[in-house]
Order: C-alpha cells, then structure tokens, then sequence
DNA sequence: AATTAGCACTCCATTAGGACGAGTGCCAGC
DNA sequence: GCTGGCACTCGTCCTAATGGAGTGCTAATT
C-alpha cells in the first residue's frame, strides 16, 4: 500500500505531505476532533499557511489517506492513512519507567506461574486502559513433561498430563477394554519413557505413525499404552482459548459508545472462535503486528485496532497476545508496550528458568 | 413491607387498588411506558372511568408503590411496587412447551456431564434472552470420589481429586520432605479407603480432627498422608467461581442504555466476588428468590432484577443459578425457567444416575 | 511555480419558539 | 363514592434562526 501510492505520486506524498500527515494523525489521537487547516498549520513547525495546508489536505484526501466527515469539518486519518503513519511515519516512545517496571514485577519468574496468562493479560489492560488479550500458549507446541492414567469406571479413563509450562491438564478418554491400575501405570511408565520432553506435536505424529508401521514389533503392553495415547491427543483436543481482561475499558470510548457496535463487538469476544483466528494469524509473523479497524475482516472489529506480538518459549512461537482498543489509540505507547510485554511473558514462561521436573 | 402496608392502611389497599395495580405492572412490563389511567381503565376490567382510576393511583403513589417520572407521564412501579407484585399478585405461566423440550433435551443425564454448568447457563440466556449465571457448586459440599498424588519435582507434589460431578481437579502442593511415588501411592490408597464418598468440607474437618488428636496412634504413613491431604484440601483452595452468559443481551434493554450503568454493571460481572456475595445469600433460601432493583444492595445492580434458584444433589444445595435482567421482566416467565432449570440441573448431576466409580 | 489572502459557501450545532398530545389534579355534580 | 369537565403541566416534535468552523476557489503576491 504505501509502495504503491509512492509510486503512483512521488511528486504529492512529498517530505511535507508526509509530515503533515504524521501532524494531523498525531492531534487526531490526542484530541479525538476533525483537525482543521488551521490547526495543522499552528501545529506542524512547517510556518505553512492555512491555504497551502488546505491544498495538501485535498491531495490527501484525493489519495484516500484523509477523509472529510462533512463539508466544513476538518479532516481525520483513514485506515490508509493510520497504516501509511504506523508503518513509516510512526515514532516510538520507549516505556515509562513506572509502567517497566510494573511488568517486570507482575511478570518474574517466579515458582508459581500458573496464571501467568492472566497476569499478563491484566497488565496489559490495567496499564493501556484498553482490553487485554493473552492466548493460551498452543498445546501442540509445549513439550510434554508427564503423562499419568486414572482409572475412574470401566472403561473411562482420566489422562493428566504436566506440560513445560507447569499446566495441569486433563482428559476423560473411553477405552476399548478394561485397565487395571497396574496395568495402567506401566503404561504411563512406557509412555513417559519415550516421548517425556517431546512436543505434544511431536508425540500425536509419532503414536500415530506407530499404530500405523508394524504394530506386531509391540507387545501388547506397549500397543495398549500407544493407543490410549493416541485416544489422549486427539486432534480435536486442541481447545484453542484467550484470557481477555478490561473489555469494560471499550465501553468509555465515544467511537465504541454505539450500542449496536459495543454489542457486537462484546457478541464477538464471547463467542471466542473468530477472535482466536485472527489472533492465529498473528502467530505467524514474528515481531509486532497490527490490524486497524477494517484491516481484521472482521465486522465486529470495524471501529477497532488490535496490537499484537507472538511470544515464545524456548525460541519457538507459543502464543499470541495483545491490546484491543479504539482505531484512535495512542500506537507509538501501545506498540512498546504489548512487545515487552511479550518478551517477559515469554521468559517468565521458560522451563529453564523453573525447576525441572 | 407488604404488611406493614396492609396493616397502615387496609382502607385503601383494597382489592381493587391491587387489582388496578397489577393490571399496571403488567402493562408496563410488556410496553415499558408509563401507563395512563385511560389505558388502566381499558385494561382492568373493572369498568372504571379514568378519573376514579386516577384517585386510585393517588393513594398508590402516596404508598410509594408507583411513581410519576413527570406531571403529565402516567405511573411506572416503584420497587416496593414490583415487590408487592411478585410477592403476592403474580400468577405464574407454566413453563411453554418448547422451552421445556429444550431444557429437558439440555440438561439431559448423560455419560458427559463436565459441562453441564454451562450448557444450564446457555440455556437460561438462550431462552430468556438476558443473562444466565449458574456458580460451580460448592467444593465442600460435594463428595469426594478419588484422591491421587503426583511427584512433580523433590517437594512439589500434585493433587488430583475427582468428585461427584465427575469434575476433576488439580492443585500443587509443596510437601516438607520428599516422597517416592509408591509412598504418595500409598498415600493416596489410605486417603481414598478412609474418605472417598464423604464431602470435602466433613474431609477437611476430619484431617484437622486427626492432626489435632492422638498421632502416636497413627504410624508415619498415614500422618503423612493426612498432612498431605490437608495441604490439598486447604481452606483456601475455595475459589468460588460462576458461569455467565448472555451479557450481551443486557444490551439491548433501554434500561441499560446508559453507559456508565452499563459499565459498571459489567465490572462487577468481571469483578465476580460481589457477584458471588450476592448469589451466595441465594443458597440459604431454598426455592426461587427474587432482588428487585436496588434490593440487591449493589449499586451496580440497581436497575437490575436477579431471580435465582438453589440447585441441589443428593438432597444438599450445593449452588445457585439465575437469570439477570432489567427490572422490568417477565417474572411471571422467568420464575418457573430458573425453577425448573435448577430442579433439571441438580438431577442431570446427581451421581447416582451415573456410572459409579 | 509555489504560496498566500480573501471571499463565498456549506454544513453542523445550538437555541428558541410554537403546536400538539398525553396525562394529571381538582372540583362540582350525580 | 364515582364520574365528567376543565385548567394546567410537561415532554416531544418540528421549524426557523443564528453563529462558528472549515472548506474550495480565485486572484494576488513572492
């Protein structure tokens, strides 16, 4: 996009466009007001007059970069023109100290990391005033640490398994036959053996691939632990989730105060799925990414900008988190923000840095 | 209240003031404008003409059970209005058809009940297009069916235990001295024998009872175990907790139009414990109870109305469920969906419709 | 050729006024 | 005790008028 419009006009997207542009941007987010000629002429340190603002502002305009709401209002930034300023022209501010050092404390490593999630995304919210937003980390990307059956009736046995990142989670699978405890431990004893410290990934594609090759190699034992296994990590399993904290903040925005938005935009939180795959497709990129307004796909989100970053456990992408607010949000805070924020999530998450199992 | 105005005045708060005044909640109810004396005269068939109907709410106002938003506005009910209204004018509708199919169908006694909490919640906003709120029932109330212990790491050992509601649930706990995990095996068979089936508050009470008493009698095995089942069954382990949906179709209601009412009142949604105080009051009664307004106590609510419904297992009240809503609601349909929603939900948890352990 | 000043114009927001209708309170009569 | 009638109040809706902010265009200036 900005490619583009600089090639199609290099001669109007000149230095002086740009900075106006940056200009009315910035007093736009500030005062949430259409920003006059006037004003960008007293604001820029340009010494342009009123006329000749007008002249570039009709450039602007004519490139889709600003838009008039009616005849005699000022002019405030497109979502062409909030990219075009966050992409190139965008200044940002380094973390106030205070904020720093309030995520450093929330987010050490600490023994107990079991609302780490939560914790982050608390911050996020309590410290931009806007919604926080933190995926559970991807539980095909952590690695498995212990694997434990329980008998609980017949044939319904409950699977726990501890992960890298301290997570309990459990299953109730069904079997095809009756398991006795013993029978059960040796098992998990072989299970833990073979595929302990492995991705759970890793260990689906590998039962998978065993129960595929020559299962007469197994004794009986080790096909019955397989399976249930398998049976453990079904694909289906992956019950992606979000902890989402201060949607509350939305409500005090004017761009949000249309009930029929709030409420589909609260519809859309609750309802989590398209949430989580926008949230997705944030993983795949790996620094800072942004979605302003219409750029989600996503109606509910028309009127928003999300900021994300991916974080990472080990050098390898786990999760995705961020910040959700109003289109007009202070991005050169907001950006630092949800990247350091990441980065301490990521850390407090690493299983080096807690006892091993 | 209601006697104390009927022993103040029993002159004027006759049948026929009671009657005009339930004809009056009615209208309002279902057209959500302050009703006229012209209209109550149509309504009420009473064959009254509007100028005596207008004596009538005189004396109704002077009680303070309706009230004037202006001069030439007709009457809306007062809280002490709708209080008197649903203690003793309401006649209730039975549940329809439909809607008890699909609460039946719902909440069914089926092998899966792990989320039986939200599927009664869904359903109580789904059919009643407000809020549904349902709390997990009481830990210490409900029985304990299995206990295990998981070596993490040299201290930290993790306790699983299932309870009747075929819940499970996990907590980690750091032990003074480390065990081998056939001492936690052996641990846990001791506790299983001694306390499965009995609830975990009367568990709770009896570790605390052994401690406290004669431990020469018990050998080193068994203390250890006790102490183990104490740290898991720690008084704070309760994390009262509920599920609530819908709140987004508290945005629709007029009443709640009002952002900074609406704020506050989602606040306190993801606030949860003045929530939990509240629902918690609910538990001591035992049928269907109703807050009116600012009945609650909870400035949040205040235009609001709750009616909840005790659930129970085994003959126990183990939680509570209920619909949120504008104070203008159809009680007379929302009473018998949170009734019968509580009586379904307790017998679709009850453990002996499934499989024993 | 770029910039600026000036001017006419457009549109929004606010205010004031007036008509209308719904509903009340009160009083006198049945 | 009930009812009809009447004056009154108040909120809503519509209209018109005013002022201000900001634009687009053109002609003059640098």
């Amino acid at each position: 996009m900005v490619a583009e419009v600089g090639v199609s006009n290099t001669q109007v997207l000149n230095e002086r466009s740009l900075q106006l542009l940056k200009t009315l941007v910035e007093r736009y987010i500030s005062d949430g007001q259409p920003v006059g000629s006037r004003a960008l002429s007293k604001d820029s340190d340009l010494n342009l007059s009123p006329a000749t603002i007008r002249n570039v502002m009709a450039d602007l305009e004519d490139l889709g970069l600003v838009h008039s709401p009616h005849t005699s209002a000022g002019r405030v930034p497109t979502v062409s023109g909030y990219r075009l300023f966050v992409d190139t022209l965008l200044t940002v501010k380094p973390l106030e100290s205070k904020d720093l050092t309030r995520l450093h404390q929330g987010l050490s490593v600490s023994e107990d990391n079991s609302d780490m999630i939560g914790v982050a995304s608390r911050l996020l919210s309590e410290l931009t005033q806007m919604a926080g937003v933190v995926t559970l980390p991807k539980r095909e990307l952590v690695c498995l640490r212990h694997i434990e059956f329980l008998s609980l009736s017949h044939t319904r046995v409950l699977v726990i398994f501890v992960t890298n990142e301290q997570e309990v989670h459990n299953k109730i699978i069904h079997t095809s036959k009756v398991f006795s405890p013993a029978e059960l431990q040796q098992a998990a004893n072989y299970l833990n053996s073979i595929y302990s410290g492995r991705s759970l990934d890793a260990v689906r594609k590998a039962v998978l691939k065993e129960l595929q090759d020559d299962q007469e190699r197994m004794h009986q034992g080790m096909l019955d632990a397989v399976k249930m296994a398998q049976l453990a990590f079904d694909q289906d399993n992956k019950k992606d989730d979000y902890v989402l904290t201060g949607e509350t903040n939305l409500m005090g925005f004017s761009e949000l105060s249309d009930m029929e938005r709030l409420k589909s935009l609260f519809e859309a939180f609750s309802q989590k799925q398209g949430v989580i795959h926008l949230l997705d497709q944030c993983m795949k990129a790996d620094g800072v990414q942004i979605f302003i307004g219409e750029e989600s796909g996503y109606r509910a989100f028309d009127h928003c900008s999300l900021v994300t970053s991916s974080y990472s456990v080990s050098d390898e992408v786990v999760g995705v988190l961020g910040v959700i607010g109003p289109t007009r949000m202070a991005y050169e805070k907001i950006i630092p923000f949800v990247d350091v924020t990441a980065k301490l999530l990521g850390a407090a998450l690493n299983p080096k840095s807690t006892t091993p199992l």
